[in-house]
Formats: structure tokens, sequence, C-alpha cells
DNA sequence: TTCCCATCCGGAGAACCTCTCCGTATCGTA
DNA sequence: TACGATACGGAGAGGTTCTCCGGATGGGAA
């Protein structure tokens, strides 16, 4: 790739993050593109879709988030682990005004590698702390309360009310 | 109101509701109005908004769960009761694919009537089961994960199971 | 039954969106 | 330094939301 399309690729993404974070789903790519400098013929070019756009900020996300699992699997009280990795779940999931939540519960097969690797950590979470779950459902529950959590933005201990309402029958 | 006027408004609302369930979000208030045999000024004087319209569909639909809820109290099995109400809370918000949830869960003040309603059986029916739970916060959930069913219909049962995870903590 | 006017209608147009196409620009290799 | 493959970008097509105002009409009064 010509370093000025990787430039621009990467101004592309970073104006994506801020319009999205501020805008959500709202958000414009003629917007983003302005923002990013670019026309709207090299926002396509490089993302088809918005939903490219957004694949790309989630994957680069979920690489931390998997880290941050993979960290806990050391934590001497499993319960509590997968506790604390839930809700860094939830808050990633929050992230663009929720659209992360939006995305990962839907069906983009773009997202199945994003998918794998989350399901992974969770799944080892999840045996060490004996929950018996299904791992996708206890994610998607997560996730989902996360997308409801953003939808009033103003209660800021929300989300941590509907995390331990969902999570209360764990370990 | 003129005879004329109150036949277009019923019109507006059943082809909003049709274009609603197919499409969601990205239903378009020109193919509302085209589907209703009205001109775009004509949604626009009944409706200020997609939200308006929604909203209007939603409180028709809401005397229906909060009387469901209220031939509830008479249940033998409060905990039961209560059950078999936020499933229907649920069923409800997953309409309009999962359009009901996110507005449910949003802050638009014309929906406070409805969120007094609901929450005021919510709170009986709370309140018989022995849960403490802020029924809020317990309405949030069940919409949330509404919601997220509604992310991957192809899955029947994804709703009734998230459900179960979510209410293992009742009675 | 007719007339009149307040209420209602509807569609052209403005401003924005998504997305594409193709003439122009430029990066990088020879 | 030159050239060509790669990349750019913006005009334009077709869609959306939303408004404005000239025309239509429901219904009440005479």
């Amino acid at each position: 790739m010509r370093s000025d399309a990787r430039q621009n690729r990467d101004r592309v993404l970073a104006a994506a993050r801020d319009e999205f974070t501020a805008h959500g789903a709202a958000a414009s790519l003629n917007k983003i593109a302005q923002r990013a400098g670019v026309g709207p013929g090299t926002l396509y070019r490089h993302f088809p879709s918005a939903q490219a756009l957004l694949v790309a900020i989630i994957t680069e996300d979920v690489a931390a988030l998997v880290d941050h699992g993979r960290e806990l699997l050391g934590h001497p009280s499993p319960g509590e682990a997968l506790r604390i990795w839930l809700r860094a779940v939830a808050v990633h999931a929050t992230a663009m005004r929720g659209l992360v939540a939006t995305e990962l519960l839907g069906a983009d097969p773009a997202l199945a590698e994003c998918h794998d690797r989350i399901r992974a950590v969770a799944g080892e979470l999840s045996e060490r702390a004996g929950v018996r779950d299904d791992v996708d459902d206890l994610l998607a529950v997560v996730s989902a309360v996360a997308w409801a959590s953003e939808r009033l933005p103003g209660d800021p201990g929300r989300l941590d009310r509907l995390l331990t309402l969902v999570t209360r029958g764990l370990p």
C-alpha cells in the first residue's frame, strides 16, 4: 500500500472514532471524510460501508480486551476474575454510543474472529469460575445492558447496577 | 378533528407499524407516507418526527400490556406472575425490530406516562413476589435483552434463554 | 340544499445523506 | 528523471428529512 494511502486510511479511522463517539449511529460518512480531510471516494475505497469502518475499529479494541482477559486467568479468585472481565466487556460495548454492542450483537461475519477471541477468553474464565451458562448468552446479556446504559447516559452508575442484576447468579 | 384528518392519521399509524416492523430504524418516513397514501406534508402535520410516530404506536400497545399485568395480580404464584409479565414486557419490547425497546430505554418525555404505567404494574407485581430490585433497572434489563434478541432474529429460543439468565435471581 | 371558510392536503424544493465514476494527481520503482 | 500503477476526490445520481404555500374540502350555518 502506498504511503499516502496508509496515511489516509489511518486518518479516516481516527475521524470515524471521533464521529461515532460523538454521534453514534447518526454519524455521517460524509462528515467522517471531511473530518479526515479526504474525499468520499477515498473513504469508500478504504471502507465500503459504515459497518466496515466499525469492524476495523472494533477489531483494534478487541485485542486489548482479550489481553486483559488473559491476564485475569491468573487471578486468585476465579469468580471475581470473571466479573471484572465481564465489566470490561460491558465498558467496551458502551463505546461509540453503544455502537460496539450493536455490532457485536449483530450477525456480521466480518466480526467472526473477534467473536471467537472473546468467546475463547470468556470460556476459560467461566470454566475456572465453575459457571455453566452458555458464554454466548452471557456475553449477549452483558452487551445488551451496556447498550441500554448508553440509552440514558445521564445515569453513570446504571451500567454497574444493571451488571450486578444480570450477574448475580454467578459465583 | 375533521373526519378526513382522522382517517389519514389512522392510515399513517397503520402504515408506520408495517414499515417499522419490516425495517426497524431504517424505515423511511417517505415510504410510510406512500404506504398510507398521503403526502409527506400530511404525515408531518400529524407526526412531526419518527419518534412521535413511535410514541403513538407504543402508547397504544402499552395499554394492553398493563391490562395483562393487572390480570396477573390475581395469579396464585406471585413469582410466576412476575416472570410471565416480564416475558410479556420483553415480547412487547422486541416489536418493530426492537424499536420499542430502543424507545422505552431512551429519555423521550413523551413516553413518561407509558413508563409510569409500566412501572406501577411492575412495582405491584414485584412487591407481591417479594422482589427488592429497582423496578426501573429490572425493566431496563428485560428491554435490553429483548433488543439484543432482535439483533439475531434467526435464533427463536434466544429471548427465553436470555430472560432466564437475567431473571434467575428472582423467587 | 347551498355556501363559505377554517382546516387539511400534498408535492416541489432545499439541504443533507449514501455511493459511484472517471479525469486528475502522485508515489515509488526502474 | 520519467513513467505508470495506484490513489485521490468531487460532481452527480438517487435517496432521505422536512417545510412551505397554493389548492382542496369537510362541515356548520344560513
